[in-house]
DNA sequence: AGCCAGGGACATT
DNA sequence: AATGTCCATGGC
């Protein structure tokens, strides 16, 4: 078993190599983490996680642990899935990022959080959304605000999104929240690839890109890859079969996530 | 100072 | 269907 599950807000993690929160949390899945004296503290939705070593134990001490099993997806095993990404040109990145997971986000966050990402950089969009969260979402028991609930996003103005920094994207998010109220996300998970795609990008301010986000990231559609300018950039120097051998089958979106999160490793050391 | 950022809407061809 | 242009704004 990757996790043990040792009382009602405790996790604990056995198997480490399957799990690296720092990697898990800085490959550009979730925005909402901060630093702590022990490991990191994860908001997702309106629920919280600490994670961090008790006695040399991984531990992850949450408000509700049947929500984070699902949230880290520890019901998966990632060592077969990385065997079977036997791709020559992944290994470094595998390697650099093999204690990454796909996260199961909150629906409404992914797509709000990744409509204010376009055409972005991280840093920017991350202060954008935490100073929304601070302004409209509720403070919580771990005394970081949730993400405002569908209601309350309902509540801001585009010149309360212009305040905030999203610039032109304001407008786009006004309208993707009047939008979202008239999904239902547990209809939409029901659909296939294809279909859902359609639908999210009837999304005012949700192109391929950011729609494959939220395949990903809140419906765990794992064969969904999003292409980036980094990801543009990294396989533009592969040949199609190269780059279709990464882009395509079951585990597209995990190979893609490994070489997100091995450019921006890299980035980092450089500066 | 100028390029870039986990792109997308919209017009033009 | 494919391509081009414009977009707010801070990080670097």
């Amino acid at each position: 078993m990757i996790v043990k599950i040792l009382n009602q807000n405790t996790i604990q993690v056995n198997d480490l190599n399957q799990f690296d929160p720092y990697a898990i949390l800085h490959s550009g899945q979730v925005f909402r983490y901060w630093q702590t004296e022990r490991g990191w503290l994860v908001m997702s939705g309106n629920h919280w996680a600490e994670i961090g070593l008790n006695s040399n134990q991984m531990i992850i001490k949450c408000d509700d642990t049947q929500y984070f099993y699902r949230y880290f997806d520890f019901a998966t095993d990632y060592q077969i899935i990385k065997q079977n990404l036997n791709i020559p040109k992944l290994q470094n990145a595998l390697v650099c990022g093999g204690g990454i997971r796909i996260l199961q986000a909150e629906f409404v966050e992914i797509v709000l959080s990744f409509i204010i990402s376009a055409n972005n950089n991280i840093k920017r969009f991350t202060k954008t959304i935490n100073a929304i969260c601070e302004r409209y979402g509720d403070m919580t028991a771990c005394g970081q605000h949730a993400f405002p609930s569908l209601e309350q996003c309902a509540m801001i103005t585009e010149e309360d999104f212009k305040q905030f920094g999203c610039g032109y994207r304001a407008p786009y998010l006004v309208k993707a929240i009047q939008q979202l109220k008239q999904l239902d996300f547990n209809q939409l998970q029901k659909l296939d690839n294809h279909e859902l795609q359609r639908i999210l990008l009837e999304i005012y301010g949700v192109g391929p890109k950011v729609a494959a986000c939220i395949m990903l990231f809140a419906f765990h559609r794992l064969d969904v890859a999003p292409v980036d300018t980094w990801i543009k950039k990294a396989i533009a120097q592969l040949s199609p079969k190269e780059q279709n051998s990464i882009l395509c089958g079951p585990y597209a979106g995990i190979a893609q996530q490994y070489i997100f999160y091995y450019l921006q490793h890299l980035h980092k050391e450089v500066l």
